[in-house]
DNA sequence: GATGAATGAGGATTCATTCAT
DNA sequence: GATGAATGAATCCTCATTCAT
C-alpha cells in the first residue's frame, strides 16, 4: 500500500482535469481555480508540473492527441488496401472526435494573435494534431495516387489541407440548419472531395 | 467645424478601433481601454452607442461583413453565367477577406460554451456572417444544378457547408507549412471540390 | 396654448420623479438618469434646477415633507381638545405615512456620515422633517402638561423625542414577526408612552 | 515569528478594518480598497475570506454584535432581580453602544429596497442583532409581568418592539438640540415606557 | 432654458502566479 | 512535492457632472 501516489499520478490528474474544464467552460472561462479542484489538488500544485496555464493546457492537448495523432501516423501503411473513400472516412471520424476536446482549447490559444504566430512552430510539428495528420494524411494521399487509386493532376499536399480545412470549419459552424451527425459531416466532405462537383 | 465629433462619428470611430484592436490582440486581449484609446475617445463613451463589449465587436462583424453579404446574397442571380469555377472562387476570395476580421470575433466568442449556444440564433440568421453566405452559396449551386452546369446527385446544402468549413477551418489552420497566399487557398478549395479526387 | 411649459414645471417634475424613483430603487439606486427619464427631461436638465443630485434629493424630502410638517405646527392649537390619546394617535399616523418617503431619503443622506453631521443644522431646522415635527409634538406636550391632563414630571422635550425616535425606529424593524400595520404600531407607540409598564 | 499573518488572523484584521471604515465613511463610502488599505493586505484578499463586500460587512456586524447579544440571550434569566428600570437601562444601553456599528450598516443595507425585503429572513434570526435582542427583551417582560412587577394588560411583544424602535429612531435622530448623550438617552425610554405620560 | 454626448475617476471583482511553510 | 493564503494588476462597467449646441 503506497501512501504516496505514483510521481505523474498528480499531473496525470491535472490533464485529465482541464480537459474536463475546458469542455465545460471553455478555454477562457478554465481557471486555474477550477482545474486544481476538480483534479482535488491545490492551485499551487499546478506550477509544480507546468510554468504556467498555458503550458498546462497545451499539455493536455498533446495528451488527447497522442494516440488519434499515432493511427493516423500508420494511415499511410494502410495504402492500397480497401477503398480510399472507406480509409477517409475512418480518419476523419478519428479527427472529428477529437475535434471536440481540441477545438475549445486550440481556439482559446489561436485568439491570441501572439500566441496563433507561434502555434506550430517547426519543433513541435511532430507532437500537435494538425501537422501530423496533415502529413500524414498527406503521405497516405500520395502513396494512393503511386498506386493509381486517386488522380494525380492535383497535389496531395493541396488536398489534405482542405480536407483537415473542412473539417476543423465544420466544428465552428454550429449553424442550427446544419447536420450535428459526424458521421454525415465526415461522409459529406469525403464524397465533395472524392467526386467533384463536375459531371 | 467643431472639435468634438458627431454621434455618428464617434460610433464609426468606435467599431474602426474596434476592429483594429480585435486584430492586433484578439477578442479576448480586447479591452475596453484599448478600444476607447484607439478611437480617441473616454472609456466611458463606449457605453453611450454600446451596451457591453460584446455588443460593440458584434456591430464591428457585422458592420465589416455587410458588404460581403450584399454580395454573397445575389450570387444565385450570378448563376449560368461564366463559369462556376470563376464564381466559386470570387465568392471564396471575399468571404476569405472578411474572415481575419471575423475569425478572432467568432473565435473569441465561441470559445465560451454558453455563448456559442446562443449563437446564430434564428433572428440573426438574416444578418451574421456565416449563414447569409451559405444561403447564397446554396441557392447558386442549386440553381447552377437546375441548369446542368453542375452534377445533381450531391446535395446542394451540403456542398455549401463543406465549402465554408474549408474556407473557415484555413483560417485555424496557420501552419508554417501551408500557403498563406488566398488565392492559393481558394483556388485548392475550389479545385477539389469541383474536379475531386476519383479518376 | 402655451407651448412652452410653466417655468415650475420641469422643477415640479423632477421632485416628483426623484420621489417615485427613491421609492422603487433606494437613494443609492438612483441616479440622475433614472430621475431624467422618469420626468421626461434629460439628464443635463436636472442641473438648471438644482445644483447636484443631492440638492435635488433635499429639495424632494422638503415637499414631500411640508403639507405633514404644517399639520404639525398647528398641533399645539389644538391642545386641550378631544384626548391627548386621539392627538397623538392623529399625529404620529400622518408622520408615518411620511416616514415611507422620507426615510429612504433620510438614510441615503445619514448613511455618509459626512453629511449626517451637516445634517438638521439648525438653519435648515424649520424645514425638515424631524424637527418640526419635534417642535410641534414639544409645544402640544407641555401645553397639555400646563393644562393638567399629562403628568407634569418629565420633560415634554424627553417625551417627544422618544416618541419620534420610536416611530422613525420601527421604519427600520422591518421584522417578519413584526406588525406591518402602521395603525397597529402607531397605537403601540401611543399605549406604552401614555400607560407605562409600572403598575 | 513571521512576517505573513496567520489566517485568521488576516480575517480579523479585514472585519477590524471594515467597522473602522464603515463608522468613517458609512456603508456606501467604504470602498474595498480603504478597507484592505486600513488592514494593511491586498484587495484581492478580501476575496480569499469574504465572496463579497457585502459579506465582509455582514459578518463584521455579526462579530460586533455576538457578545452583545449573548448577554441579551441571558436578560430573561435575571428577572425577578434588582429592579425592571435597572435591568432596560442596561440592555438598551448596551444596545445602543451596538449601534453605532450596526446602524450605518443597517442603513446602508436598507437603503437598497431589495436588500430590505431580503433582510432578517427566518435563517438570520438567530444572528442578527435586532430579533435577537427582540426576544430577549420581550421574553424578560413576559417574566416580570408573570411576577407581577410590571402591568399586564399591555403585550409584551409590543413594548419590546417600542423599546427597540425607539433606540433606533434615537439613532436616526442626530439633532443638534437632542442630547447626544447615550445615558440620558436611554434613560429618557426607559423613564417614559415605564412611568407613561398619563397621571 | 433644454439637450444629450462626452467625460473619467472610481467601483467591485477576478485570476494567474508566487512563496513561506 | 504539496499547500493555499496572499498578491495586485487588470477588467468591464457606472454615473454624477460638464458644456457646446
Amino acid at each position: 500500500m503506497s501512501v504516496v501516489a505514483h510521481k505523474d499520478d498528480t499531473r496525470s490528474r491535472l490533464i485529465a482535469a482541464t480537459l474536463t474544464v475546458v469542455r465545460r467552460e471553455g478555454y477562457q472561462g478554465t481557471t486555474t481555480r477550477a482545474v486544481a479542484t476538480e483534479a482535488g489538488v491545490a492551485e499551487g500544485t499546478i506550477y509544480r508540473h507546468f510554468s504556467n496555464k498555458r503550458e498546462l493546457c497545451m499539455a493536455a492537448v498533446a495528451e488527447q492527441n497522442a494516440p488519434v495523432m499515432a493511427l493516423m501516423a500508420t494511415l499511410p501503411s494502410r495504402a492500397g488496401t480497401k477503398t480510399v473513400r472507406a480509409h477517409l472516412v475512418d480518419a476523419l471520424s478519428q479527427l472529428a472526435l477529437l475535434r471536440e476536446d481540441f477545438l475549445p482549447l486550440e481556439i482559446g490559444i489561436l485568439s491570441d494573435p501572439k500566441e496563433a504566430a507561434e502555434r506550430y512552430s517547426s519543433e513541435s510539428l511532430a507532437t500537435h494534431g494538425p501537422p501530423v495528420a496533415f502529413i500524414g494524411l498527406q503521405s497516405y494521399l500520395e502513396l494512393e495516387q503511386r498506386l493509381g487509386r486517386i488522380r494525380s493532376d492535383v497535389k496531395a499536399e493541396r488536398v489534405a489541407v482542405v480536407l483537415l480545412a473542412a473539417l476543423i470549419g465544420y466544428g465552428l459552424l454550429p449553424l442550427d440548419p446544419f447536420p450535428k451527425d459526424t458521421r454525415q459531416e465526415v461522409e459529406d466532405i469525403v464524397e465533395v472531395a472524392l467526386r467533384g462537383l463536375e459531371r
